[in-house]
DNA sequence: CCATGCGGGCGGG
DNA sequence: CCCGCCCGCATGG
């Protein structure tokens, strides 16, 4: 409302561009954390958000030299599937994240699908102009500045929580089957070998889906239980903490409206509560995440690719015995949420990140170890890593993808710039990834 | 091991 | 100049 004086600051801070000698600095209110930016999008973020401090993005992002030391610059790697396109159950497909590092790209090129054994392959990031979508990021007084450039034009692959945490679930199961035999928690048949290997069987691939699917279930009770909504919706994000980083736009942005008690609804809601930017999604039937703007259809979603800031919880079952989460302590505690839910962030300050911000990964990572004992509770949200990582699944979303636009490149993909970059054959994954 | 950043250098518009 | 990208180096978990 303010007429005037509004109006025309929004529209400086509406107008920026990333190259812009003078950033706005009257922002008035900062952006919730937005894990999986696309199409052309910018956002305003507290210097506060550790997400953003991070430069954090749940699309697989590798760092470009545009030979300017105030804009960081990356560029999407892609995602990883299966060369055979296999599905598992339920149309579940293989989304992997590749990894950002040149070196341990190739070698997870050479790695195979979890799921179905064949060559895993790299779908190239063509979004921008036939080249991979970038994202800039520009500090600058108390904001964060990023902008988005190009739309991707392939699945979402595993967020990086999700890859974590396989990798750890990995190492764990190989520990923990080099030294006891297979007890761990396995089911019968997932046994995993001895040595490379795990499979997902040891893991959980395959059964975290089904757990997770559960998940929600018992993430409800939690949040019920818990819950005066408010809580709820701290605890739903705070499991977030790897699965949602923090605000989307809807939870927190100012913008958006949706006040907390929504929030929880949407938790709540589903039993899945996983609610990506905005979808909601089922468990069990799947989830539409939203590719962009065209639906699809992803478990992985669903389960867990929330990472960081999909607006709700994540569902990722966790595999293993449950896990854990457990944010307390280490987190900066404190922090995090409050921010975003209260959805009005004050201007920068507010700051209001997501919560749990990115200690995703790191803290995550720990927390993960760490925890595995202790399991948080509720088991909400474990982390979403599991299951996620290998598959994604969608069942159709490629798909459809690929129709809507950009094509096929699943296809071939992988030429295109293949030669360049990598090939990426596969690998990453499955170290994941136990299948095998 | 690997994620991230940085920055030199190269080649193509 | 801008951009995409390769490569090595360094840091930190």
């Amino acid at each position: 409302m303010a007429p005037e004086d509004l109006d025309s600051e929004d529209k400086e801070v509406l107008s920026w561009d990333i190259n812009d000698m003078k950033l706005p600095q009257n922002v008035k209110k900062t952006d919730w954390f937005q894990e999986w930016p696309d199409s052309y999008e910018k956002h305003i973020y507290s210097s506060e958000d550790r997400n953003a401090q991070r430069h954090l993005s749940s699309w697989a992002m590798r760092n470009t030299n545009n030979h300017n030391s105030r804009i960081l610059k990356k560029s999407c790697l892609g995602v990883v599937v299966c060369s055979r396109d296999c599905s598992a159950e339920e149309g579940r497909k293989v989304y992997l994240r590749p990894a950002i590092c040149d070196k341990a790209r190739q070698k997870q090129q050479r790695k195979r699908c979890p799921n179905c054994d064949g060559p895993l392959k790299l779908i190239p990031c063509r979004g921008h102009g036939g080249f991979p979508v970038t994202n800039f990021w520009r500090h600058d007084g108390r904001f964060i500045f990023f902008q988005s450039k190009g739309e991707h034009d392939h699945p979402k692959p595993e967020t990086k929580l999700e890859a974590e945490a396989r990798r750890t679930m990995k190492k764990a199961h190989a520990a923990a089957s080099a030294s006891v035999p297979s007890k761990l928690k396995e089911s019968p048949e997932t046994k995993s070998l001895p040595g490379e290997t795990q499979s997902w069987g040891s893991f959980p691939l395959t059964w975290s889906f089904q757990e997770g699917v559960q998940l929600p279930g018992s993430y409800n009770g939690r949040l019920i239980a818990n819950t005066p909504q408010q809580k709820s919706l701290n605890d739903c994000l705070f499991f977030s903490k790897s699965c949602c980083l923090g605000g989307t736009t809807d939870l927190a942005d100012p913008t958006s409206t949706l006040g907390p008690a929504k929030l929880y609804d949407k938790c709540k809601l589903s039993s899945s509560w996983i609610c990506n930017g905005g979808d909601l999604l089922h468990p069990v039937s799947g989830v539409f995440s939203d590719y962009g703007d065209r639906q699809t259809w992803n478990i992985n979603t669903a389960l867990g690719r929330q990472s960081l800031n999909d607006n709700c919880c994540p569902s990722y079952p966790f595999p293993l015995t449950s896990w854990p989460y457990d944010f307390s302590p280490s987190q900066s505690s404190a922090e995090p949420f409050p921010q975003q839910i209260p959805v009005e962030p004050p201007v920068a300050e507010s700051s209001c990140r997501p919560l749990w911000p990115n200690p995703g990964s790191e803290l995550y990572e720990e927390r993960l170890h760490v925890d595995f004992n202790s399991c948080c509770p509720s088991s909400t949200c474990h982390s979403p890593q599991e299951d996620p990582f290998l598959l994604t699944y969608a069942s159709h979303p490629h798909h459809q993808y690929s129709l809507t636009g950009k094509s096929s490149k699943w296809d071939f993909d992988e030429d295109m710039r293949g030669v360049g970059l990598d090939h990426y054959s596969n690998e990453m994954l499955l170290n994941l990834c136990p299948l095998r």
